[in-house]
DNA sequence: TTATTTATTTACCAATCGGTATATAAATAA
DNA sequence: TTATTTATATACCGATTGGTAAATAAATAA
């Protein structure tokens, strides 16, 4: 019997006018504007410059500013950022924390991109119309801590952490490292001065 | 012979209408909107409230919303982050840092106060009309951090500091830690956490 | 008192903010 | 061709931005 929701025939054409961008190139550019200057650094107009499109195509595309930031945001973190979930496929804790600082050095120096973290720097601060993407970024943050306290219990039963390891600590001690790591960045800190930062992080690494 | 700039009888009442605020106060006020809010996130209908001034008197008393800003800036160096300058008057390099490190946990969590550091999170990202004073906080953080360079030289010709220590590299590294805790405590990290933090970071002090 | 000086209040300014109505252009469907 | 659909460009919206002109109030000086 024939699917109802059959879609394989979808090859067909769109119906009316074609989008004169490729709305992920559009999105990329989005993405570089809101990391470099903040959400609430990014206006409207200068979107509209970086992208291409005037202002109309954006709203059709992606919703609002505030939409916009958010799908950018999802394309930071599935994109330059996923080495930060990637890194927990490491053997064991200590390798872990040593590739995510050290690719972090050179995440947040490479020149082809802004400085720092965009989930650590977008909306720090903000005015009063911007706390739900503030507080949506914290969370952001809290998520990724919460990711590494779970490795670490991982770590913990597959015996390359010792037991008495308070893993919640230690994932807010490499988190501090790494926002303290994107203000050193953005501070115009080079990627020789971010890696000794994070070797002497990692010198302080628990034993037995 | 009489001195043509003597000012010792200006305890004479000045000529106009007195100012119907205290200049002191407003500046506090506008030093904690500035701190919660950073610099751009703080508008001038934000700050008439909070100061109980309307703008014309605040534009009087303090140039515009920049100048003011810097005033509250010079304010929040010589008041509540005067500690920052006064631990390096500790004997050691490490009862310095550790002070320094200690005394910030405690600062940061301070409910009575806008979460983390004002100098770190002001104006980390910007719209294109601010980044003079970006420029000026990241001048801010360079001079602290030159600081505790020289900070450290000293320890090492006084001798608490192994010779081999690249004092830029640690001074890098405390800072980094210090403003990783801000990061954190904007975030909602707790007086504790942020202690926790300190000890973990202070665990790796260079010795012989 | 009257003149002068300074601060405050009110009302306003141009520029920019995020967002949209309207008209037109470019595609497919019939 | 004509109708329909979707995207574009232009021009505009009210609200808010930082900042100020003008009128009034409160003090001292003469």
């Amino acid at each position: 019997m024939a699917d109802i929701n059959d879609n394989t025939k979808s090859i067909t054409k769109p119906r009316g006018r074609p989008q004169a961008f490729n709305q992920e190139d559009a999105l990329e550019a989005a993405l570089n504007v809101f990391w470099s200057r903040g959400y609430e650094g990014t206006s409207m107009a200068e979107l509209t410059e970086a992208l291409g499109i005037n202002k109309p195509s954006i709203y059709a595309a992606f919703g609002n500013k505030e939409e916009l930031f958010r799908q950018a945001l999802a394309r930071y973190v599935a994109g330059p950022a996923a080495f930060v979930t990637e890194v927990k496929n490491q053997v064991t804790a200590r390798q872990v924390v040593e590739s995510f600082l050290l690719q972090a050095a050179d995440f947040f120096s490479n020149k082809n991109t802004p400085s720092g973290c965009m989930i650590v720097q977008a909306a720090l601060t903000c005015g009063r119309g911007s706390t739900v993407v503030q507080q949506e970024l914290m969370a952001y943050r809290k998520r990724y801590e919460e990711s590494f306290i779970a490795r670490f219990e991982l770590a913990k039963i597959q015996g390359d952490l010792p037991q008495q390891v308070n893993s919640q600590q230690l994932a807010k001690y490499v988190a501090t490292i790494h926002q303290g790591m994107s203000v050193q960045a953005s501070s115009g800190a080079t990627r020789e001065e971010l890696l000794a930062i994070a070797d002497m992080a990692l010198k302080n690494w628990p034993t037995n």
